[in-house]
DNA sequence: TCCTAAATGCAAGTCATTCTCATTAAATTA
DNA sequence: TAATTTAATGAGAATGACTTGCATTTAGGA
């Protein structure tokens, strides 16, 4: 991933923090929060404050760069790389692993949805909540 | 809605705080953050604090007599008196306003995933979030 | 190189929610 | 009914995720 590339592709200007949290986020296998991010800095002193990291993934969420996922059971919000498709999710409330569901089964029901109500519709949000196989184990 | 029979059969205290939110909850005809419950007394005097109010809505979740909503869009949640089924919703950001849902269309599809995923399922929370009909004129 | 708007760092602020702890009240028991 | 036990409440402080104000820096264009 050429992350120089994809911010001036997104008339993002190139800078360190923007260029940090995308090489972060990229190298992540799963969602991160903004904390997850601003610690995964080894030396608290080349660090990047938290509110620079909040307004970094602001600036990607504008330009799709990443995608967000509000946790119901934790009163806070994900962030990783936007994949092409939007994906679904079915997350452990043990352990908060997050598994992605590639498909989406609410497709036809969301154009139904505009056709009956007349909703500009913006996005939806389909997540499981549960616990997962080795946590099952582990209780 | 009887609330003190309702309270006795959840084996909940029949308290002042749980009797007049309940009342305000059921007189409600939707959705109702914990603030809202805190403003709708008339006089500050005879108001509850906030804190007993989320307590009092947290005995409610624990026994299903309120259901909770989390916003995507304003970092809040919302509860309602429980109806028999769970709901999803459409969800205007402009004017906050909530429409149910009756069907879910994502019951098989949930069925399927305990199956290859070996998961215990708690819940799945589906909303669509868009502008209304009427916001859309106004805008 | 110079200029300007945009981005940053730091600290302080916000706001929903939770917690602490002393007091009160509900339900159980005697 | 009175005493006992235990859960619930009120008041306010604390928390924690996130946001903002403002002075300073920097990117990228002129
Ligand atoms: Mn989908
Ligand atoms: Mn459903
Ligand atoms: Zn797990
Ligand atoms: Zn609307």
């Amino acid at each position: 991933m050429n992350y120089e590339a994809l911010l001036i592709n997104k008339n993002l200007k190139k800078t360190f923090p923007r260029l940090k949290v995308l090489e972060i986020l990229d190298r992540a296998d799963g969602f991160l929060s903004a904390d997850d991010i601003h610690s995964s800095f080894k030396d608290e002193a080349h660090s990047l404050p938290l509110s620079t990291i909040y307004r970094v993934l602001d600036s990607f969420l504008k330009e799709d760069i990443v995608h967000e996922l509000n946790l119901d059971h934790r009163n806070i919000k994900l962030y990783e790389i936007a994949h092409k498709h939007h994906a679904h999710h079915l997350i452990c409330v043990e352990c908060d692993k997050v598994i992605h569901l590639k498909e989406c089964p609410v497709h036809s029901f969301e154009e139904d949805l505009k056709e009956t109500y007349g909703f500009k519709m913006n996005h939806h949000s389909l997540d499981f909540y549960g616990v997962c196989d080795q946590c099952q184990k582990a209780l």
